[in-house]
DNA sequence: ACACACTCCTGAATGC
DNA sequence: TGCATTCAGGAGTGTG
């Protein structure tokens, strides 16, 4: 699925090919994705793209009267083809160029998004979201200030968007490996020190997946992806596998519905 | 306000 | 080999 990294390597890659071009149309084949797409999109015509950008992990494209907002969800992606190319199975949305490309939104799964936006600080999806985790309002004591008075296993909150929007399973998972705490511990019962080395770890695995091109995903390989992040995964996916810094064998279990992964000896 | 279960969907993995 | 079942998962929604 992808995660915060993924979306924001789409957004680099895209970027150059759609900004300041004007879209020709909007053709869809399948309008019910997580939610039916909003008319607003499907009429729009003769638009320039102004500019696009990111919000946690969803991707806008700023028009005219206001913005495009896509979520990739679990399987969705985005490419940039020709006129030509003929759509495949799952391939749901092109936004057509005028200058003869398209940006094609392709997912199996359909639990991503393509929602309208008059005004991206208003609007309902965005508005109660957290800092954005690479930003300087992402620190240590704004954490452990969010956090303290509540009894949810840290993890859940970590993941909880309101928090802090972007950091999913994955990530969470092995943040909290690499701080060696608990992923089940109740929040309250962290310290503002172990809300810094959350903060910070988060950071640094965010910036090296995006450094690397970004992650892994069972869905990606098979579209030849080499899964070349995977290798470097501490717990996410390795369950009953030996924890790589203590050989002791990794255990989960499920948290607020989620596949949750640590070593029982690494982390407290 | 908080905590938590439920929901959408399909491909991959697993079971028989 | 093939069919049926189970699982994963972001995040919005509903319930207590």
């Amino acid at each position: 699925m992808p995660e915060l990294p993924e979306v924001e390597t789409t957004k680099r890659a895209i970027e150059p090919w759609l900004s300041n071009q004007n879209i020709d149309k909007v053709h869809c084949r399948q309008p019910q994705l997580r939610w039916p797409i909003p008319k607003k999109i499907l009429t729009l015509k003769n638009q320039p793209i102004l500019n696009i950008g990111r919000r946690g992990k969803y991707l806008w494209l700023e028009c005219e009267p206001g913005y495009i907002l896509i979520h990739l969800g679990m399987s969705g992606h985005l490419r940039i083809i020709t006129d030509k190319q003929p759509a495949n199975k799952h391939d749901h949305i092109d936004l057509c160029l005028q200058n003869g490309h398209r940006l094609r939104y392709h997912d199996p799964r359909r639990f991503g998004s393509w929602l309208w936006a008059e005004d991206l600080t208003t609007h309902p999806r965005l508005q109660s979201m957290g800092p954005e985790p690479l930003s300087r309002q992402f620190h240590g004591k704004y954490l452990w200030q969010m956090i303290q008075s509540r009894q949810t296993p840290i993890k859940t909150l970590l993941m909880n968007n309101q928090v802090v929007p972007g950091i999913g399973n994955i990530y969470a998972n092995e943040t909290l490996f690499l701080a060696g705490i608990m992923p089940t511990r109740s929040s309250n019962l962290l310290n503002l020190e172990d809300c810094q080395r959350i903060v910070s770890l988060s950071k640094k695995l965010l910036r090296q997946a995006i450094q690397a091109g970004a992650t892994p995903l069972k869905d990606f390989r098979a579209n030849h992806q080499p899964g070349y992040f995977q290798q470097q995964l501490w717990v996410y996916g390795r369950h009953d596998q030996p924890c790589k810094r203590c050989k002791t064998p990794l255990e989960s279990e499920t948290l607020g519905q989620r596949r949750t992964v640590f070593c029982p000896k690494c982390q407290v």
